[in-house]
DNA sequence: CAGTGGTCTAGACCACTGA
DNA sequence: CAGTGGTCTAGACCACTGA
């Protein structure tokens, strides 16, 4: 028995109402409507974690669809991780363990920007090295073998937010030291010119150096939150990037929601 | 003209092998093939980005199948944020701009045992407090007005590795003070009582406060990974929860891989 | 064996875009 | 107006599960 009778048997014209950016005036395709109704019972408690939803045959007899329209509903749950499935046995509401957020790392400008703010770089190294052992290891070259290096400071509206500690592959960009970083950020160019395949993050805190203090003005006592990345393009990595913020100007926010 | 010639006038048969979890021996699933076409177009740059895609039409042309399977394939790409659509316009490679990451979060309980190591927690407080005006304002309950409070060690292999000072809402779950908390989390119980519908975070560097410092068994000068995390049930904030971790011995790593 | 999900076909009507 | 994407229908065959 439908538990929200949201369905008549009236035929759907389809609607002519504007799917604006939001999509929030109302959800009027008739998978749309029915992905919301299965929405609503699991945020109700209609259907706690491991509650058996209805199957397809179900949906399509109480919505009047087709069964390719209940199918696309249900999948799309699935794929936001809020129903499980077993062929052969059915679809059940999630137990919404894993509460995963995708903390979104931008580019700096980008996001300086976005906040309505001013950014602007300073460029305090720009040169070609020998990699260390370390470095020659993130980014899979020989030791001594020559790499690029800069850093940078990004500051938002004048205040040093992120210091750039960055080193690259040179034979994924080999003119990247010709670039003017005061007009493009690394990250940027990088993109541009190295499709990217795969990025490995990770997210700590630590105390700066004491040259990292120094540049974003700050205590070499302070905490920082450091985001380290090294970014790979089918096998051969790009670069490798430590970027260092001073605690009390940045924190990474983010928000996550299930229904 | 196909690029890579995958498909021929051979109509398909439904094929037997097994879609084992890692899904990695075959895609054989029409939609699944095309995706796979199209990813690796996107990844080795046949398309890169912002280049106009194969219509749909053309994909039926070229793969002999139905305009639902190759729509299928190109929406599942598009969720994923590999290509934009513009109805009457076309299919676009996307820009690869925004590297967000997710960042999973868990559970610190399944995170310890998922490594294979041994879980524990101390309590060091459990009991119905006033709200000071800062809880207060977060779980969105009068001042003064009764809340529950608690506060936990997790330790891995017996080591610490996160303070938990946790508040709770008691209209959300009224028997959280009679929990055992050595037995199972504060985040595991609150799961099972109250459905979650939005949980806001917060990734910070910060300096433990000394009593903190006492039971993480760390210098009070040593800076922490500290997650704030408050939980949401339609309108009701279930929990706030301040998660303190050492830098030494916590970090957050994450993989992205577009394609 | 009945019920479930997984996938596909060959059409259809529509809104939108840009020439 | 031709081409594009957005969505739907009414069927189909299949693999899988559990009684």
């Amino acid at each position: 028995m439908p538990v929200f009778s949201q369905s008549s048997t009236i035929k759907p014209k389809r609607a002519q109402l504007d799917r604006s950016v939001a999509g929030a005036i109302s959800a009027q395709a008739p998978f749309e409507r029915i992905k919301h109704y299965l929405k609503s019972g699991l945020a109700t408690g209609v259907w706690p974690p491991g509650a058996l939803m209805p199957s397809e045959s179900e949906l399509v007899a109480q919505f009047s669809v087709s069964r390719m329209t209940v199918g696309r509903a249900i999948r799309e749950l699935q794929q936001e991780g809020l129903v499980e499935r077993t062929q052969g046995v059915g679809t059940f509401a999630a137990e919404l363990h894993r509460v995963s957020s995708s903390l979104t790392i931008r580019d700096i400008h980008e996001e300086i920007v976005g906040r309505g703010h001013v950014h602007r770089a300073t460029v305090h190294l720009k040169r070609a090295e020998r990699a260390s052992a370390s470095i020659a290891k993130r980014l899979d070259v020989k030791l001594n073998s020559v790499v690029f290096h800069t850093l940078l400071v990004h500051h938002e509206n004048g205040v040093p937010l992120q210091c750039e500690d960055r080193f690259v592959n040179p034979i994924c960009a080999p003119d990247y030291l010709s670039v003017d970083f005061t007009e493009v950020t690394p990250t940027h160019y990088l993109f541009q010119v190295a499709p990217l395949i795969e990025a490995q993050f990770s997210v700590e805190a630590g105390l700066p150096s004491s040259r990292e203090a120094k540049l974003l003005q700050m205590s070499a006592a302070e905490p920082c939150l450091i985001v380290s990345r090294r970014t790979v393009n089918r096998d051969t990595p790009i670069t490798f990037a430590r970027l260092v913020h001073p605690a009390s100007r940045y924190q990474i926010d983010s928000v996550f929601k299930p229904y």
